[in-house]
RNA sequence: GGGCGCGUAGCUCAGCUGGCUAGAGCGCUUCCCUUACAAGGAAGAUGUCGGGGGUUCGAGUCCCUCCGCGCCCACCA
């Protein structure tokens, strides 16, 4: 307990309490206490790749109010924070911070510096080639800059996070867990190793999951080709035409489709068309996916153009001719024959040399160039009607890459989907705020393609503990994998050796190889409950934190995050990591557009808008969207919740400065039981609102009641306060309790202004001070006291027309008014007579005379100026 | 194409299960150094509650429809 200060100020209040709270464990996690007693929240671990920006400030505000609530309600809150410090957005970021590249055909290097910049802070364009060590090693020296300017950053927001409860996802426990969860699932045939179409990015190299595709409208043309009908029959005879956008996946070609109603082509199912350039024989075949009206109504099939091709082709069992590689560029070496050599040879025509001399001219070619270069043939073959014609369409990308993908085939590990249905049945147990949100999770789990590929091409992440034999010449058998046993993890099987082998026979003839890729990173973050509370690491705390109560996270992974987490804890634990899913909106500038780095609308960093307005003040406009709804990014909130925190600071020496009440004083006066009962009030919707994660309109109305009671009630009390005896007490009493009271409201939303004001006059923090008790104060009042609430609006009113008067006047409220006469309704007069002494004091009446009438109106005689 | 959300004063938003003359703050106008606060205080002006129908004694609040904005999803030859 310190004194009030003269000049009370918010300045330095951040860096303060900042070091009190850290040294008084404030936040820390209290791990005596048992489940039913905590509140445990499965903290996003922000990807420490990103750059700070004012939307991480606004949702991780939004959990920390509700931390701090739980908290006042007396529940021990375990609020970790995680760092995500694994995937390719991290890879992408340090490939570029440090002009590297990682190959991993190269040995590790231990001498290995980075490429410096220039004198003009550039780095070489070329990046240098290092070994997947040096480059893991790189990884790790950014992520820890950046976890140490995410620290700085939530501490001075105030996150009320416990920071001996940290994690990395990158870090031993996460990939030991991480390993763990892989395993089990794959001991149960959950997780299982297929070669399947993969949807690829070609710039990157690595295959993507469904989650993380995005359509983008890019321009592309529509080519008009014809295929041979040997038994002709078609619409146009002995050719059948088709519209495609790829033009250059002709010889992946394997088959045509159309719809099978279709009547121009019912007469075609079951025969053969002849493609041109490569005479290759495909079959016509006949699906309710085709649609009449798309281009002449019938498609060529190829492996692969598009997801569309991948479903026909499995629906249909038709056969696989691959031509694009997992570089994006064509095979180099593909030779068609006369006929087939073996069973299953897909490279049969019946024109082979015109077949390979139209394939030399797209081998090794691009996607891009390879286009350019069949329109050209075609052309010349007469077997294209027309030239291209543009057109803007859809194309799938993955969300962070620059070209389209490709699907190519390859060996991946994928995680079997529940059914839909099941999965929707297992989240009806977890409430979402808002509600609204589920069916982004329901269309999500109604519109999944194919399982969860978990493989990533990549180099940073966490592996995969599996290695594969080689036999005796050589070949590398990768669907007998070798699995490690759950107490070698974590496992690197690049550095580690499988169970029954030893390190000489890696890469032997008789040997082994290791998996070398890496898990997808929601693989691993999709156990962020099991890794904070550390699942089979520390069986104690976890059984007193798991499951978690809330999961807070933004709606835009609903699909990734908190879908897989779902699943994962579905498979494993049969039952939902958590109880509650609060989904924060965007910050979207005035324009409503998403806010965000690139596209320049980002002007102040976080750092500078907490310098200028303070945490309190940050926190203040952050709280004034609700669960699920975006907010502008408006300094004016900001200085709005700056002045609400000064404001408080006023009021309250103001309210403490006045003097303690006299031992068992008592509140007697009608406008201060009115107060308190209206206190209650709030305090009951407060609490409601906040148990149903409405955070905002809690502030709302805390703030709305402030407002009045520092505006009116002060004001009418003032002078009566100041006195003595019974009167002055009630006041007193009443004043302090309402104080009291509000910090505490406030004190999720401001910590630290409360926090300071709390010192003032109470012991231990307000942060660990129970939650307000609305019958309390009702018993502090006196009971309940209907008429009291109406003496408290008329009194307000009627101040409001004495003020209004001296402002019509254009004369100092502290002019004297000789005589005022109120004229009201009998009921509202009576009401008035109980306030009668504050009013005539807070408006200076010397005399105050009532009349009865119809409705409120106040005539005033001014005493002169001066 | 399907779905969800939003559209209330110049701006940012309240308005819960329909009910007295539609609210707050910012901004704006006028005024006030009043001993909690001039990084303040008082008072004032400003709205066809997106448009059109309907239910009802009564609708910003419920139903239908249209328009605009945002987001999510989509099998995109």
């Amino acid at each position: 307990m310190s004194s009030i200060p003269d000049k009370p100020t918010l300045d330095g209040l951040e860096a303060k309490w900042r070091a009190i709270w850290d040294e008084q464990g404030t936040y820390r996690f209290d791990r005596s206490k048992t489940r039913d007693e905590v509140y445990s929240i499965d903290t996003p671990p922000p990807t420490v790749s990103g750059s700070l920006h004012i939307g991480h400030v606004m949702s991780y505000t939004h959990t920390d109010t509700v931390a701090r609530y739980q908290r006042m309600q007396g529940k021990e809150v375990f609020y970790p924070m995680g760092w995500d410090d694994n995937g390719l957005n991290v890879e992408r970021r340090v490939q570029l911070l440090t002009a590297t590249l990682c190959d991993p055909s190269l040995p590790y290097d231990p001498d290995f510096t980075p490429p410096q910049p220039d004198e003009k802070g550039r780095l070489p364009k070329d990046p240098v080639r290092i070994s997947r060590p040096n480059f893991v090693e790189l990884c790790e020296e950014v992520v820890v800059q950046m976890e140490e300017e995410y620290h700085e950053l939530w501490s001075t927001v105030g996150l009320s996070v416990d920071w001996d409860q940290t994690y990395t996802t990158i870090g031993p426990v996460a990939s030991r867990i991480s390993q763990k969860g892989f395993l089990r699932l794959l001991e149960r045939g959950i997780a299982y190793r297929s070669g399947a179409p993969t949807l690829w990015d070609v710039d990157m190299q690595t295959a993507v999951a469904q989650a993380e595709l995005e359509d983008r409208e890019v321009p592309g043309a529509y080519h008009k080709l014809s295929f041979g009908l040997p038994g002709g029959g078609g619409p146009d005879g002995d050719v059948v035409w088709i519209d495609t956008t790829r033009p250059e996946l002709l010889p992946a070609c394997v088959a045509l489709v159309a719809h099978p109603d279709d009547e121009r082509y019912q007469p075609l199912f079951g025969h053969r068309a002849v493609t041109p350039l490569f005479g290759v024989e495909v079959p016509i075949v006949a699906h309710e996916l085709a649609q009449p009206d798309k281009g002449t109504g019938i498609a060529m099939i190829c492996t692969f153009g598009d997801t569309t091709d991948v479903i026909w082709w499995r629906e249909l069992g038709l056969p696989i001719r691959p031509v694009v590689r997992h570089d994006g560029r064509f095979e180099r070496e593909l030779a068609w024959t006369a006929t087939a050599d073996h069973d299953g040879d897909v490279w049969v025509s019946t024109d082979p040399d015109a077949a390979n001399a139209a394939y030399a001219e797209l081998a090794g070619k691009t996607v891009f160039s390879a286009q350019k270069a069949i329109v050209e043939l075609l052309q010349a073959a007469g077997r294209m009607d027309g030239d291209p014609r543009p057109i803007t369409h859809p194309v799938k990308f993955w969300e962070n890459g620059k070209k389209p993908l490709e699907i190519v085939t390859s060996n991946q590990w994928f995680i079997r989907y529940p059914p839909a249905s099941e999965i929707i049945e297992r989240a009806k147990g977890l409430e979402f705020h808002p509600e609204y949100m589920r069916v982004r999770f329901e269309d999500w789990a109604n519109g999944l393609q194919g399982d969860w590929n978990i493989t990533r091409q990549r180099f940073f992440g966490v592996p995969f503990p599996i290695w594969y034999p080689i036999d005796d010449e050589g070949l590398v058998d990768y669907l007998s994998p070798i699995v490690a046993t759950e107490d070698m993890l974590p496992v690197d099987p690049t550095t580690m050796v499988p169970p029954g082998y030893d390190e000489s026979q890696r890469n032997q003839p008789g040997g082994f190889a290791a998996d070398p890729d890496v898990m997808d990173t929601w693989n691993t973050s999709s156990m962020s409950p099991q890794i904070a509370s550390k699942w089979e690491e520390d069986p104690d705390l976890f059984e007193r934190v798991y499951p978690m109560d809330l999961r807070p996270q933004a709606h835009e992974i609903i699909r990734t995050w908190l879908f897989s987490t779902v699943v994962k804890a579905h498979e494993l634990f049969d039952d939902l990591p958590f109880r509650h899913a609060g989904i924060s909106g965007f910050v979207v500038d005035p324009d409503r557009k998403k806010l965000s780095k690139s596209k320049g609308n980002a002007q102040q960093g976080p750092f500078e808008l907490l310098e200028q307005y303070g945490a309190d003040g940050v926190r203040y406009w952050a709280c004034g969207a609700g669960p699920g709804r975006d907010l502008a990014m408006d300094e004016g909130q900001m200085k709005i919740g700056r002045r609400l925190a000064i404001k408080l600071l006023n009021a309250s020496k103001f309210a403490l400065g006045i003097g303690e009440p006299a031992a068992g004083a008592t509140v007697t006066e009608a406008l201060d039981r009115a107060m308190l009962l209206g206190l209650a009030d709030l305090v009951d919707e407060a609490t409601r609102v906040f148990d149903g994660y409405d955070y905002a309109r809690a502030l709302e109305r805390t703030e709305t009641f402030f407002w009045t009671f520092t505006d009116d009630h002060l004001e009418l009390v003032k002078g009566r306060a100041y006195g003595s005896g019974a009167e002055a007490d009630s006041a007193k009493v009443a004043l302090r309790l309402a104080l009291q009271t509000l910090l505490k409201l406030f004190a999720p939303f401001l910590p630290y202004v409360t926090e300071e004001v709390w010192s003032w006059w109470q012991e231990g923090s307000i942060h660990r001070s129970p939650w307000p008790v609305a019958e309390e104060l009702r018993e502090a009042a006196g009971g309940p006291d209907d008429g009291a609430a109406l003496t408290r609006t008329v009194a307000g009113e009627v101040l409001s027309l004495l003020r209004k008067a001296k402002s019509d006047a254009k004369v100092s409220m502290r002019t004297e008014i000789m005589s005022a006469t109120v004229t009201d309704t009998p009921e509202r007069l009576a009401a008035l007579e109980r306030a009668r002494a504050d009013v005539v004091d807070a408006g200076r009446v010397v005399e105050l005379v009532t009349a009865e009438g119809d409705n409120l109106s106040v005539e005033t005689r001014l005493a002169e100026a001066g």
